[in-house]
DNA sequence: GCGCGGCATTTGTGATCACAGCATAGTGCA
DNA sequence: TGCACTATGCTGTGATCACAAATGCCGCGC
């Protein structure tokens, strides 16, 4: 309901490519940062209204993002963001964990210090969006600190993949940020950035496992 | 040319649900398999002529399988089977190291003798295929190998995304399997079927990972 | 023989439409 | 008052069309 208002509210109108790239973008950046709860149904006209276009480049971007496993397709053709079960949270979880485990490592070594100063500052906006109880903020902001550090891995497929599993994510992460109360700080980062200056591979990769995990463990009811 | 004659002959004819996902799976089996060489150009009336639907679902079609890294996608909107770079080919044998190693791991405790006997067969198929220098025919067999496997793991998700290694590498292997000349056993198949015997674990993580890893590395020129 | 410019064809994109299936709300009956 | 049924609206599917851009080809000039 109210994400109906701020979604037309807050669209960049952003032109660039085409109609269904454009609808695709916007999007996945909605169900990725949790801006959708889980359960929502999409329709093609809807779509298609929001964003003025047609049905068919709003067909391709759901489909798209269908095909990614951001979406989820019922058997009469209905769209919908998916409620995920406690089994596949944790299979996404150990993929989270084991992919990102492996980029962070691969990305140690080409770890600089604008590297760490980049993360210490993106460490400063998570502060203040859980201060903000922004929960999109805060998801949008977290997984920006991941991705600004897998960058470095040279790995694209990889990263990619990671990302198709935030995706997968998204809808039920609001859920999560929603249900922890306390304005905890990024502990876990804080250790991420410590093991990154010492070189201390075992330690990032306990500590990344660690970032990525617990927080899930919470949605597992 | 051979792949377009064989195509129209050995069409199932798979009427079973919507045109759009008849053409997906039929373009996907033939992608994965090897059956389409890199750099082939996909376009979308002649995919609806060659199986018979309107440019729609030959498009969705198209575009589920750009999405899912199948196909690459050039700047004018044009299809084609992608042609991977060296250290594109590494990162996805590195993928699939890491997700099959995972698999199997979770797969041993649940294998049992009939599992096994499974393998064993499927290994007796893939002796026949080398033989006959079907090099289609190899790969889905040896891709039938390992998922026979990692569905005892019971993990959809990783198992899907294993499935999306093997379509982005499914071009390239063909090249591959066409390069190497002698009639090899699966000698890592055997090695992986004794693990699971032995309820070895160490063991069969290194077997999936040497099976996984060796054949990739002789595409690396 | 080789390179370059212009044209015809092919290609993807997006809109619109007809149609069939499904969901839901409203109605009538017990 | 409760329930079953029907009908209306809504939804996805696929076909077709107009359009613009890009490709590839052919021939001309050097």
């Amino acid at each position: 309901m109210s994400s109906l208002a701020k979604r037309t509210a807050s669209h960049p109108s952003d032109t660039t490519g085409s109609a269904h790239d454009r609808v695709y973008r916007a999007l996945r950046a909605r169900i990725m940062y949790g801006d959708i709860a889980p359960g929502e149904a999409l329709t093609l006209r809807g779509i298609g209204r929001e964003y003025e276009v047609s049905m068919t480049p709003a067909r391709e971007a759901l489909r798209r993002l269908v095909a990614e496993g951001a979406l989820s397709l019922s058997s009469s053709g209905r769209v919908t963001t998916p409620e995920l079960s406690n089994e596949r949270i944790e299979e996404l979880a150990a993929l989270r964990a084991l992919l990102e485990v492996e980029l962070s490592s691969r990305a140690l070594p080409r770890a600089h210090m604008a590297l760490i100063d980049r993360l210490q500052s993106i460490n400063v906006t998570i502060a203040e969006m859980v201060s903000k109880r922004d929960a999109v903020g805060y998801i949008r902001t977290n997984l920006e600190f991941h991705r600004t550090l897998y960058l470095r891995a040279q790995a694209p497929a990889m990263l990619a993949m990671a990302e198709t599993v935030w995706l997968q994510l998204g809808p039920t992460m609001r859920a999560l940020y929603g249900r922890l109360r306390r304005t905890d700080p990024p502990q876990n980062h804080r250790l991420i950035i410590a093991a990154l200056k010492a070189g201390d591979e075992p330690g990032l990769r306990l500590a990344v496992r660690s970032d990525v995990t617990q927080g899930l463990r919470l949605l597992v009811v």
